[in-house]
DNA sequence: GTTTATGCAAACTATTTGCACTTTA
DNA sequence: TAAAGTGCAAATAGTTTGCATAAAC
């Protein structure tokens, strides 16, 4: 059976992109931290376990490649810093994140939710949708159970 | 009638902040510009024509404050730079963008459209939210209208 | 053997900070 | 006149680029 590397690799061949230690090592990289949002000198750091020559300009020049092939989508939290999420296999536009104000947690919605939202863009603002970037602000159930002063016993 | 301007004083002085005549130049700038997405650089040549001596350092400063205040939000749409966009007065939340991929024309969305989806986020992932950013990315109104041949003869 | 990718260092861009001086309240 | 704000220049941080070398196909 054929594994997530092997169908990213045949994306990066089918774009006439050579297969390179580096990318592999990246991708590998990626792929297990699948739940996080690193940046591109998270990144580099990692990788460097893998792959201990490979250079930061080269973790970027990988990292836009794959968000040029929609492997990642490059998202910002609103510190001045790039970060980079696994898109999930198969899956028609970006994920949503919740990003608590609190402990600076990022959460991630797999669910669609704008479904209705983007038909009302399409119809009324004649807008064709593409992708969306979708972050709630907030307090995240952890801090929440953390200030809560048991007002909810049974 | 008190204006928009001199409310946005009063929210200096409740916050002890003094009011300079580069923080008053550089509101002005703001309400003049209220369609647009200023990025510190644009506002700083813009607020020139009005304060001249004015420096950029003092331009990020007073608009890290006003983001703070809430008169602004800061909003990144993807290039590297961050960008001012004054928010409607009394608007609880944040208003949507439409970034054409096409022409880079960026168009605001103010009505509310998140409100379903914010109840689905706080009963079923627990996340008090407090703001949020919206941004689609697709074909603006213009660009499809362009590239549309005709099709639709009545 | 060509083309493409890499590593390094230097360049660039956006933003922040230190500090002597000025202004506001 | 005390506290806060300013302008300037230097520092910082993230990202990009030029180029000689190396690796992939």
């Amino acid at each position: 059976m054929e594994s997530r590397i092997d169908r990213i690799k045949k994306q990066l061949h089918s774009g006439s992109y050579k297969l390179t230690p580096q990318r592999e090592a990246t991708v590998r990289v990626l792929l297990e931290h699948e739940e996080d949002h690193l940046s591109a000198e998270d990144v580099f750091m990692l990788v460097k376990d893998k792959a201990p020559e490979i250079g930061l300009a080269t973790v970027y020049r990988t990292l836009e490649l794959l968000t040029e092939l929609k492997v990642v989508d490059k998202i910002n939290f609103g510190d001045g810093v790039s970060r980079y999420d696994l898109r999930k296999e198969g899956a028609a536009h970006f994920h949503h994140h919740l990003v608590c104000i609190e402990c600076g947690a990022v959460d991630e919605i797999q669910e669609d939710l704008l479904e209705d939202v983007e038909k009302i863009v399409e119809r009324d603002w004649n807008f064709k949708v593409k992708d969306h970037r979708l972050t709630f602000h907030g307090i995240c159930w952890r801090c929440h159970d953390k200030t809560e002063d048991k007002s909810e016993n049974e």
